[in-house]
DNA sequence: TAGATTGTTAATCGATTAACAATC
DNA sequence: TAGATTGTTAATCGATTAACAATC
């Protein structure tokens, strides 16, 4: 317990390439596809087939059995190691249309989308994929009696921080931060953020160094 | 010329929080703030200075001066550096909840949203975030009449390779991809690949790890 | 001059890749 | 046995961090 540190994790790098993996494997299992080598799987992915074997490395114990990997064994063991078995309890803040789309895409592993909330009263009752709209007044009650533990956030910015500081407090273990905020946690609680113009900035750099490559030469 | 090789362009994660130092100096000189020391910098945004340091030092050239960085030379350092300056002209195909979200929210930097596409009929001449629906159909001409350089693709996953060879063909150099699919283009396109289950797959994995480290001791 | 600050050089850390032994 | 495959160990590469000199 004491040596919680933030490093026991894992590779963080491995862990984000895992649901690749995943939709790959399911593509094999549909196939009817049993066993699957690393050489094969890495064409597949376009990665070196070192990656893919040190990736599931640290999903599945190392077998003396050197003869490829299963197929179903593989995807369930991903699926544990990121705790996808079981979906967790989620729900949603802020059904514009960034909210929507992310109930409507509806195919998350590993979440388990309970309800959503809006502050927009017209927006109260609402079925959005499947999963209905609250209004704001029924959060605490409704993170209470079903032991929420992860809460998507796809609020406008502003009180993006007030809401959490309530979620928080009300046991939310994670959040997924769509909002352009920055928040703050106390420890044991996990932020996650998405970041777009982060990929925005890497997509037109490359654009503009591999074209005109006229640096400021002074 | 010939040394184009993929490394040139400078370091990938230092280039992704650039965007979160212009959003901070925004600020900044909004408040009358014309210089900013990197320990104070680095205490907004929770970085190391060193981290600051370093990373502003891929934006513009080293100076002599040891007396803070100039908050608005900065902000058109880093636009410059980012090709933000002038916005690339660009459209968006799949107007879906996601799409529109993408639209609406409009803050983006460095593109320039000239129109959107979508194959569902209904949409044709729908105005969304200020950017005009156009038909399928309209595509081809509009990307070579405006010398589209980035397309940001909210397609179902399926179309998506084929829009994608299209786009190429015309002369598209980089895609923003948000399907769920790899896409394959020839040398000198980028694709950037926003993939939501990998900042899912690490949240979940946080939250497992650092609860029950239940590992399989066997 | 003294304090604060940036820029530079070096050290550390972690991720990726390579080489090869162990195993089927 | 031969070929293919994984697992392990080591090497390389790159990013982060630390220490300190140069400068205002």
């Amino acid at each position: 317990m004491s040596d919680t540190s933030p490093k026991r994790l894992g590779k963080i790098p491995s862990i984000r390439r895992l649901p690749r993996y995943l939709k790959c494997l399911e593509e094999y299992d549909r196939q009817g596809r049993e066993i699957i080598s690393s050489t094969e799987f890495s064409k597949d992915l376009k990665w070196l087939p070192i990656v893919v074997k040190k990736d599931l490395q640290i999903v599945s114990p190392p077998t003396k059995k050197r003869t490829g990997y299963d197929v179903k064994g593989t995807i369930k063991a991903i699926e544990r190691f990121l705790a996808w078995e079981n979906p967790m309890p989620t729900i949603l803040i802020g059904v514009g249309h960034f909210g929507m789309a992310l109930l409507r895409y509806g195919k998350f592993k590993g979440v388990d989308f309970l309800a959503s909330f809006d502050s927009d009263p017209a927006k109260e009752g609402l079925s959005v994929g499947g999963v209905s709209v609250l209004p704001m007044s029924g959060l605490e009650g409704f993170v209470r009696t079903h032991a929420v533990e992860i809460a998507v956030l796809t609020t406008p910015g502003d009180c993006a921080q007030a809401i959490t500081d309530d979620l928080v407090r009300w046991g939310v273990k994670a959040i997924w931060n769509f909002t352009s905020k920055r928040l703050s946690v106390p420890d044991g609680v996990f932020v996650q953020r998405e970041d777009l113009s982060a990929g925005l900035a890497e997509l037109t750099a490359k654009i503009k160094h591999i074209q005109g490559v006229e640096e400021t030469s002074l």
